[in-house]
DNA sequence: TCTGGGGTCCTAGGACCC
DNA sequence: TCTGGGGTCCTAGGACCC
């Protein structure tokens, strides 16, 4: 019985570093859309105090006094560095739970508990081949295991990249525990951390040993279960088939502020578009449509106005034309004029199966399946937007910037990396 | 000037029903 | 003058995650 949890070192920035040898070393940072907010730092980027979500027109002084390289988030370069560090990863269980990007839980069921840290080890020097540095946790539990992957990323306890809770004793892992912070442990976030420091539970080690029944009452049945988590017994169970999204949101940030109605029904229809393309791939339909628009909360003297409508579709559909056609009535409700418009986003709720779709009493007016599919293929091999609707417009002034932005390496033929 | 995007789970409270 | 109680469903909001 047991988990590994296996986790990307800096992920981004690694990924970045594989295809750019030359940021080796330096510090380097990776920037969210519209290179908003810092989302990934280099080990020197965080020696240099760089705060992780911080935005960069806040950081940009200091960064740049200091050399830091600054690169806008590559999207499709780390989502396929991603598949090939889990596929490597799969060949060390068979079982994986693929948790995000750059993690995975892998099962220890079966194995010589006495070779996990070694089988850690081998772990680590494979997808180093890949170019990307990971840590591995090992514990009874996956909570442990996130606590585990911690100590090894803060080489605590003499870890070296990989830390074993399965073969630590009860008194080293008391006194490991007493110095680390409640807040470090999975689940609980800062809100959870403060009310836990207002009942003395600072540490690790406190909680653990605080009393799961009372912190029940108290908090709610998750905080129990991390309390017995933390004392080796499995609530939270390998999942390894990912479930079917229950909701699929598309937003973003536009490149600069949008005043007219025209510019957000592009862009309204652009985020339709791409959470259609998921909901059907992942054989789905969507029984509601939800718009919203936002004008910019931080710059509070500027007139807010952050509507939202959610349209309740009169049968449950995947097609992009229909859910299109209820996004912008529902926009259209909503928008007033004589606001700057920051962000616009749509989410699709109420998901069901598309295989035990309930046919309306009337059928729809025309069947798009067919277009769907074509649709969906042609965007797949030519890249997102290849095949759209008039909708989304052609201009769109809307989109968001990205002016650091490393080439498509592995996605894109006419960017590969050049040798010479 | 410039502050990401996409998810999950849990609880409380209101609406509604019998 | 008197004004039930319990169950279920739904939604909004809060907390968390990466």
């Amino acid at each position: 019985m047991g988990y590994a949890l296996i986790d990307g070192n800096n992920f981004y920035v690694s990924c970045e570093r594989v295809f750019n040898p030359a940021l080796a070393n330096k510090p380097v940072v990776v920037l969210s859309n519209n290179d908003g907010c810092i989302v990934s730092r280099s080990n020197e980027a965080k020696a240099l105090d760089i705060r992780m979500g911080a935005p960069w027109f806040q950081m940009r002084a200091l960064a740049e006094r200091h050399g830091v390289v600054a690169l806008s988030s590559n999207y499709a370069l780390y989502a396929d560095l991603s598949a090939r560090m889990m596929s490597i990863l799969a060949h060390f269980s068979p079982q994986q739970e693929i948790y995000s990007i750059d993690e995975c839980f892998l099962g220890t069921d079966g194995m010589d508990p006495r070779g996990l840290a070694q089988w850690g080890q081998a772990i680590r020097a494979r997808v180093a081949q890949l170019g990307i540095p990971v840590c591995v946790g090992i514990a009874p539990t996956k909570t442990l295991a996130k606590l585990a992957n911690h100590s090894a990323k803060k080489s605590l306890a003499g870890s070296e990249g990989v830390c074993d809770f399965i073969n630590m004793s009860e008194a080293e892992q008391s006194q490991l525990f007493s110095g680390i912070e409640a807040g470090e442990i999975w689940g609980v976030g800062p809100r959870l951390a403060k009310q836990l420091g207002e009942m003395n539970i600072a540490t690790v080690q406190a909680l653990r040993t605080a009393d799961a029944e009372t912190l029940r009452g108290r908090f709610s049945v998750v905080m129990e279960r991390i309390i017995r988590e933390l004392n080796g017994t499995s609530c939270l169970t390998l999942e390894e088939a990912a479930p079917n999204k229950q909701q699929i949101i598309s937003s973003r940030s536009f490149g600069a502020y949008v005043h007219d109605l025209g510019s957000l029904e592009q862009a309204v229809a652009a985020y339709v578009a791409i959470a259609a393309e998921k909901l059907r791939a992942q054989g789905s339909l969507a029984g509601r449509v939800q718009v919203y628009i936002r004008t910019n909360p931080h710059k509070q003297n500027a007139p807010q106005y952050q509507p939202a409508l959610a349209v309740p579709l009169p049968e449950a559909s995947d097609d992009t034309l229909l859910l299109t056609r209820a996004a912008l009535w529902a926009l259209k409700r909503i928008y007033k004029p004589g606001y700057a418009y920051q962000k616009a986003g749509i989410a699709l709720f109420d998901i069901s199966s598309a295989a035990s779709r309930q046919r309306g009493l009337f059928a729809p007016a025309r069947d798009n399946s067919r277009l769907m599919k074509v649709m969906d293929k042609v965007n797949a091999t030519w890249g997102r937007g290849t095949l759209r609707l008039a909708a989304e417009g052609v201009q769109q002034g809307w989109q968001m910037k990205r002016e650091r932005k490393s080439p498509a390496y592995t996605t894109d033929w006419t960017q590969l990396p050049l040798v010479g």
